[in-house]
DNA sequence: TTTTAGCATTCAAAAGAACAGAGTGCTAGA
DNA sequence: TCTAGCACTCTGTTCTTTTGAATGCTAAAA
């Protein structure tokens, strides 16, 4: 059914895929004997090169597939028979009654980054719908404390601090469900301003109220940050294109702790299918890094992206697939719990 | 006062820290003009070499100090003199009057990171002390909440998680508000065998309780984790040793994974002095790896460990007197807000 | 017109050779 | 007891050679 450029085309890139080598015209007969010559397999590969699909890495060397390449065989040559193992594997896990949404997607991310080989990620975006939903203090010892601020989307964020010795732990308290009272409801992004209001009213309760009223003031703007989950960060160091050189070892590290690569995310991939996205390098600057995602609405908490992030030479289909049936299977999920006939 | 082989044995162990080169003979007496030949320190040498406290990597090569050596070095030959840079950092982040403990070592941590060129680690462990203070359910959307559980030592843990539609958030409350009851003040240690006692008295308030027992079941067991926080790593990873290797690399990344590398930490080290322990080498099977660590009381919260970890080429002398340093001024900060004369 | 066999050519990577340099240990004399 | 001097050792660098996988092109075969 595929046309022979095409279908060369397509076993070019898993074979580079799977071997991470520059893929030549003997290679490919040698490997998959097929009904035509090496000449031939050479005329086909020079049209696919002027066409920009395929690149070579030096005059006499094999040929590598170009971003449009990938592009290309995402869109039309990718084979897309579902794989069973994966959606088993992850209906398994959540169908387990009793999970909590964290380990749902910590459980799902691991199973996704094992059988893909790539790393998973979870991108938990603060809308500005989320606002705060409890202020709570615990007392820790005789004169020190610990504040817990929790939102509407069940993001918590606690501190311990100590306070003086003249301070009464009642008229903390006191505070504290004032506070609790007057900022509840108040959405993640107007708490600090709110807060600063409150200043004066603080010490009212409070004499020397400085040190909880900054307390406080310093917790909430984190509140606000964006919280990020990754797994299998071995799995992309274990790629061949990184493991032997340790400056690009270094690179994919401090890349994991930056946070532009995090905003890149979501924001300047390349559109693809339905809600799953793929940007085929051009990560954060590098060419070397593929990134497949998608978002997924957890009802209750809101929008999440996850996603899987590999060498530019990752497999696209395995990835692709794994993302798709993901969401496929968490939604179902969630329709199911909102229906109530679990 | 250091007599002449201690002398020479000092200078090759800070020279070798200094240049990560093994150090021969000529070098020193080039760098550090002598008032003795070559041949002379070649003959030291070898001696320091049959006594242990030096080594060669190859027949023709410079020498390379030995763990004895390093050991040595630290107990007799090291400079005692105060580095009142970082005592004065530490003060300026200290005396801020509105931190929180979290915000105090993470800052703290950093700093010394920076100074020393170490990974810095704060390590939280449980005592048996620790018990359950609080137990809270805030609902999240229609049928989903996230449960927090707080210690009397100021450690939080939070899940959300969904409910079917036929329980009622009323009937959830009030079991959430018996549980809190009947837990709180059990140590932590304790808490997942009394839970179990509790499953039955739940199904009185909700008929199909089953989730919300697992649930919280599954959480409480994860309260009894010790806290693990890490800063600097990338320190570890630049230096000369690793930089090259990425085999090497790798083994450092999977070092910092592994739970068995913090328990050695507080288990396995050398006792030296005070509460300060110095472990040389031999950390989780590995000789390139040296640790310097303390104990530190925080009141109300308990005992933690702070270490700083690097190369078994550390600047030995600079990182004792850090952690010497954190700890007396943690100490002092902490004893001056038991006296409640802040 | 399309396919293939054959061949000269290209280039990277591996293997080998030569060499410089930093070091040691030992001996004999100051 | 110290030091100058020298033979020897070993690593790492650089330069050269060899090998092998690949290409592009041409001419003949299908």
């Amino acid at each position: 059914m595929l046309n022979r450029r095409d279908y060369i085309l397509k076993l070019i890139i898993e074979r580079f895929v799977q071997t991470a080598q520059p893929v030549g015209s003997k290679t490919l007969i040698e490997n998959y004997d097929l009904p035509f010559s090496s000449a031939t397999i050479r005329n086909e590969m020079q049209l696919l090169e002027n066409d920009g699909f395929l690149e070579k890495t030096h005059t006499s060397s094999g040929r590598v597939p170009s971003s449009r390449g990938y592009k290309y065989y995402i869109e039309n040559l990718r084979d897309k028979k579902k794989n069973n193992k994966i959606k088993f594997e992850l209906q398994t896990i959540l169908n387990e009654r009793t999970q909590t949404i964290e380990d749902m997607l910590k459980e799902s991310c691991e199973i996704l980054s094992e059988m893909t080989n790539l790393v998973s990620l979870v991108l938990g975006n603060n809308t500005s719908e989320e606002t705060l939903a409890s202020l709570q203090m615990i007392p820790i010892g005789n004169n020190s404390s610990t504040v817990i601020f929790v939102t509407n989307r069940g993001a918590v964020e606690s501190k311990t601090f100590f306070f003086d010795k003249n301070i009464k732990v009642d008229d903390l308290e006191k505070c504290i469900a004032m506070l609790n009272k007057r900022l509840v409801g108040t959405s993640v992004s107007e708490l600090v301003p709110k807060m600063r209001l409150l200043e004066p009213i603080i010490h009212d309760y409070i004499i020397d109220g400085d040190v909880i009223y900054q307390t406080i003031l310093k917790t909430l703007g984190t509140l606000a940050n964006d919280k990020v989950v990754m797994y299998g960060k071995e799995k992309l160091l274990d790629q061949p294109e990184f493991s032997n050189d340790p400056e690009r070892i270094k690179d994919v590290i401090d890349l994991f702790e930056s946070p532009t690569f995090f905003k890149e995310i979501t924001e300047k991939v390349q559109f693809i299918d339905k809600d799953i996205t793929v940007k085929i390098g051009g990560v954060d600057e590098r060419d070397d890094i593929s990134i497949v995602s998608a978002k997924i609405y957890i009802p209750g908490v809101g929008e999440n992206v996850i996603s899987l992030i590999g060498p530019k030479r990752m497999n696209y289909d395995k990835a692709y697939e794994a993302i798709e049936t993901l969401v496929d299977e968490l939604n179902k999920k969630f329709e199911e719990i909102s229906k109530g006939d679990s």
